[in-house]
DNA sequence: ACCGGCGGTGTTAGCGATAACGTACGCCCT
DNA sequence: AGGGCGTACGTTATCGCTAACACCGCCGGT
């Protein structure tokens, strides 16, 4: 009954396998697995038959070589870690699903340097587009990606000079509305706690954002402690002990991300703080964990899930519409939501 | 000073124009590109500066149409969201940047089907190697990892028939082991809180493993609770309230990941509840989110980043050496933590 | 002086697929 | 009957790179 089909073979299977199981030429065959062009029914359903009894896959490698045509779309971010990130790829999974692009991703932990490696080996594979994250790249990074001559999509963060398109938020707009709602609240003794990353650009921006606001407001940072690595949610306590046992009178504690936040806000209510009242929290993100805690934790979306369909959406219409104008930017507006962690005054009765 | 670099150019940069540049055959630059065989320190940087000038990336597609080689490892996971497998991922990264291999990750979300067409994807780019999560497969996705005549190490998981190399736990094991201790600490009424994902085939697993060990002291599951989407953490708290509403008396729960735990130990402690005096908990993973919450929960370290680096390391074996031994099996013994949630009423004295 | 060997470079022939064009055949219409 | 046309295929020529070998000085040993 069953044929040649699991034999070990040394010599791949080839196109050419398929047809002359088949008795049809290479290109009927191709055809044929690629749905394109026309080809009877007949002839059709005899090479399927052919070419699933050897169990052949067709190679993609040979195929984009010659189509000079590669169905891929480089996707490059700083963690898998960090949460925000496997949010923004599902957003692309789900755009590229309908289309026949697929996402490949690679990951720079942050640094510059493997960001350039990252880029260089993905570009080698000729992808259709590019999407990365943030606007501060290298000078050979940006010289490559501008030579590569595809469309390219800088994702999460939109303060700064883009390259071609842009999707994010503004996160010194973010980080400045934040304080500007903390102020108006009354708080007045404000500590930050966040990552020692000095390369975490989005942070970064919030806290620059953030401080404007309170400049505006005649106000500083009183205090701030900064961490790396290891648990964020124990960090976040740790952190929130030491700015605490420095300054026992700070009214207000922002943290750059919800994680941290999270911890703080454990550690808080364990003490029997009285939040908002005696000492208010916020965090960033918006992650979903937030919504089993205690008590939610003031913080602001970061439209993850909308970023990552926006700019696969851009690369899909640009690789589709060849003449589709480049440079687009899209801008999101990040949400507040004030949770249980931020006083709720309202401004108008 | 400048050149032609940044010009805006139709036809993309090959070899050709390389070798244009510099003044020697392509054969010469692409060995300098490549690092391999004799060229003269002359030649070789005459040979860089002109590549560089040019801004040319080397097109791997045709490199590896030519060579037969593609130095691509697919990596198949079920979901990037569940943190265990960004953490099998670096284990693997980090094996791998060692040599010249480079992981590919495809995402299945636990189903078949789009294991199938994932797997098909990947393997039409003739990677070098496949790891690929769990044992349990399609008929056809079997019959393609066989065909590929690549190294294929199926990961996580090791109670099943692999096809050719394995490295993971035993979650049965695990289970029993859970189950064991608990019942040797003198829990009684044991409630088992986890996943709706039938295809979750590790959770069940573990689960059959429990159940076993709980018959064997003639005990069996009092009540059970499922779940699926949304926050683990806010489903563990709605979980442990509902199983609780229909059994008050249970001195046990068993969750089937450490997300739910947290989330049932949140909503207890805040119910002031006695742990693990009044009621013992458990999950499962040993995630670094536990280190932060009030209380350790009792959990089950999965091993991953051991088991990530394991199996990179056979790929990157078996590539290097054609002859290596296939079907090798990995057995990592995962280690209970019994944290703060778990009596500890020790066996000898 | 001759030869072998070696470092350094060029030549040739694919790798496995697809684009673009070519061809055979049947069918309808005049 | 013959022209025109559309369908269903086959042929040929790449795609950009590398394996394998050929080649060519130049060196030192005998």
């Amino acid at each position: 009954m069953a044929g040649k089909t699991a034999k070990l073979r040394k010599r791949p299977l080839t196109l050419r396998d398929v047809s002359e199981a088949s008795g049809v030429s290479e290109m009927t065959v191709s055809r044929v697995l690629r749905n394109r062009g026309d080809v009877s029914e007949a002839t059709r359903s005899k090479v399927l038959k052919a070419a699933k009894a050897l169990g052949y896959v067709p190679n993609k490698i040979a195929g984009a070589l010659a189509s000079q045509r590669v169905n891929l779309v480089a996707v490059i971010i700083p963690s898998l870690s960090n949460m925000v990130f496997p949010e923004v790829l599902s957003g692309i999974s789900e755009v590229l699903d309908e289309t026949p692009l697929q996402p490949v991703v690679g990951v720079t932990n942050y640094s510059p340097e493997r960001e350039e490696k990252v880029l260089y080996e993905m570009l080698s594979w000729r992808p259709s587009g590019v999407i990365i994250a943030g606007l501060e790249h290298s000078d050979p990074s940006r010289a490559m990606l501008r030579a590569a001559g595809i469309p390219v999509v800088e994702i999460m963060d939109v303060d700064g000079e883009p390259i071609d398109a842009v999707v994010g938020i503004s996160h010194r707009a973010a980080g400045y509305e934040m304080a500007t709602e903390i102020v108006r609240q009354g708080y007045r003794r404000i500590g930050f706690l966040g990552t020692k990353m000095p390369l975490d650009h989005r942070a970064r921006k919030r806290f620059e954002g953030f401080t404007e606001a309170l400049a505006r407001a005649g106000l500083e940072v009183v205090d701030q402690e900064f961490y790396s690595g290891g648990s964020a949610l124990l960090k976040g306590r740790e952190m929130t002990e030491a700015i605490l046992k420095r300054h026992p009178d700070l009214d207000f504690l922002y943290y750059s991300n919800d994680m941290i936040g999270a911890g703080g806000l454990l550690y808080l209510l364990e003490r029997g703080m009285d939040i908002p009242g005696q000492i208010g929290l916020a965090g960033f993100n918006g992650v979903e964990l937030l919504e089993g805690l205690p008590r939610r934790l003031a913080t602001m979306d970061a439209c993850r899930m909308e970023i990552g369909r926006a700019a696969a959406e851009i690369i899909a219409r640009r690789i589709a519409d060849e003449s589709a104008e480049p440079g687009e930017k899209i801008v999101f507006r990040s949400r507040m939501s004030p949770g249980d962690t931020l006083l709720r005054r309202d401004a108008k009765p």
